[in-house]
DNA sequence: ATCATTTCTTAAGGTACCTTATTCTTTTCG
DNA sequence: CGAAAAGAATAAGGTACCTTAAGAAATGAT
């Protein structure tokens, strides 16, 4: 078995067990992909079909505001699942690579396929979407409640060294703050991640 | 069959198509109850074992961050449906009713056996998650990108007759703003509501 | 290597929102 | 009904973050 889809079944078995047949399904639907740098994978208004699963690389989910500014709202890693929320609409968010990048995608009709034949598999996506969504809560509640300096300190410890493999800019943009104002409390703050790490 | 189930079903057929055998299988683990103004549902750390549909009245999930200010996630008012994220661990949110309030409550181990009868109940399930995601993702957006102001006008189109019904410091926690400031956008921008009405 | 482009930094002035404090108004409940 | 408590308004001074602009540094294409 390749090692990319060793990756694949780790991240599955963290949400459920799977018998051997059940796993060679699921990877019947999967497909391998790559994208370059700056491809997009979904571009907002599109019908939406896959979820996407990182292998290398980093995703983005990003949408336009009125203003016409993009707003990131999610990097996708290694082992990190991304998509837009409903399937079969236009969608609502962009995905692009930030980097060359190696990803599976599942094709959501066939998924509903394989969970009528292994119901397994909507215990998996639920637990997805549970996950996601708390992860989200919890980033709202953040961003509610702490300073900027503090977002980016939970940054760190979520993403260790994607500060230094995408623009800034896409961080700022993430965080919800200017690239201006991220340069200053980068250079202020060094400090914080220190405390963090430690 | 009383009105509260009616206003229930209708809710469900929002989401999914039933027969009347699925239906009546989904009333049988509805149980119908009543919460005090000012009473919990559920309290962070506790056991989550519910998912909350509302009747009539107010329920608020929220939560304290680490300066002990309580900060409120949702509201749900008639049809609106409410929970923790993940079930059979401790609790993230507290869920409180704002005023009297009717409402269902369903089991999540009642219902898991209700899906492995009738798998419809995962689909079910699975767009309420969505709608849910999708909507937080939406305010998370409009968070980071517009003023308080423009947050308080698509407060008021969602919730058109709530800010007459809750004390207006719980409206300024769920925009993430100080009662203060809430009352200063008040008398500053009426306007904003009529534009938004119109 | 070199030039063009993209990205980052710094700084000044401005705005949105916060903190604290006081007074006024409304609701709650004996 | 009347007293106590809860909620709302207003104002002054402060902070976090934005806008604009210009220059410096890094990256990428030829």
């Amino acid at each position: 078995m390749p090692l990319s889809q060793e990756l694949l079944l780790t991240a599955l078995h963290q949400h459920v067990s799977l018998t051997s047949e059940e796993e060679a399904a699921f990877l019947a639907i999967c497909e391998e992909k790559t994208a370059k740098k700056k491809e997009f994978l979904l571009r907002t208004g599109e019908q939406n079909l896959y979820l996407y699963f990182v292998q290398n690389g980093c995703l983005r989910s990003f949408i336009i505001d009125q203003s016409g500014k993009e707003v990131n709202l999610e990097f996708a890693v290694e082992r990190y699942w991304i998509s837009d929320v409903a399937f079969h609409k236009p969608a609502l968010l962009s995905i692009q690579a930030l980097e060359p990048t190696q990803y599976v995608q599942i094709n959501v009709d066939a998924f509903e396929t394989l969970t009528q034949q292994h119901p397994v598999f909507n215990l998996f996506y639920r637990k997805l979407l549970q996950n996601g969504y708390f992860a989200f809560k919890k980033r709202m509640l953040s961003g509610m409640t702490q300073t900027a300096a503090e977002n980016y300190r939970d940054f760190l410890l979520k993403f260790p060294d994607l500060s230094q493999r995408i623009p800034q800019y896409h961080i700022a943009s993430y965080l919800g703050i200017t690239p201006e104002f991220f340069s200053t409390i980068k250079s202020e703050g060094l400090d914080l991640y220190q405390q963090a790490i430690s």
